[in-house]
DNA sequence: ACCGGTAGATAGTAACACTGAATAGCCCGG
DNA sequence: CCGGGCTATTCAGTGTTACTATCTACCGGT
């Protein structure tokens, strides 16, 4: 798309795979296409499974090994405990930060 | 704050400083208590120089020295065209990603 | 002579998303 | 039976960004 959303989604790209596991718990690959549903259509499969990774290494999701009847076993994640107090803590800091842009946005000061 | 916000930054400061110098022109200083008025409480002033210098670089500003009463030269910063197309840029692409995030907390899918 | 407020610059670090490619399993058509 | 296409994951290398910490510099007051 463009440098600016790509920068914009540090920070946020995190976040917005922690809320699409908030639904239900989900593969990788399920995740990237929803991630397309949802508009969000150029981020790289790769970006995605990177994002898994860290959050696996930060303890906020669990994970489970399921067969696929198509392909590899898939590695299903699903929101925990931690994974929770996390998203809500991001949508505070969303919150944050978009209310304060608003202001800028209509008139500044 | 955390370094969620640190995070999140990360593509919207820049956008932010562009805003700010939309309203009127201003200096480094300036534009550091500017954003503290706005809420931004702990943004490091090297961090806002940092910013300065990339938008300048970017050819996104005109600067103009101004002697100081009080202390070292300032450098004045003021947007000229290509900042403003910029900033616009910026508000539509801020509006891609928030309109996307609203759906995402209100029920998902 | 010193300190606090004003004003700017910079080197080093860590976090993050992207690119591009590799690997691997499975099914179907020719 | 074999090669292409879909499913599914992984990884090395790159560039951008904000933060920390520190340094320089000018001025006024004590």
């Amino acid at each position: 798309m463009g440098r600016q959303i790509t920068e914009m989604l540090k920070g946020t790209l995190e976040g917005i795979v922690l809320a699409i596991l908030a639904l239900r718990p989900a593969y990788g690959y399920e995740i990237t296409a929803g991630l397309r549903e949802r508009g969000f259509a150029d981020i790289a499969e790769g970006t995605v499974y990177a994002v898994l990774v860290r959050i696996e290494q930060k303890g906020l999701v669990d994970v489970q090994k399921v067969p696929s009847e198509k392909g590899p076993p898939r590695k299903v994640y699903s929101l925990n405990v931690r994974g929770k107090d996390e998203l809500e803590e991001f949508w505070r800091t969303w919150g944050f930060l978009s209310e304060r842009l608003e202001h800028l946005h209509q008139g500044g000061k």
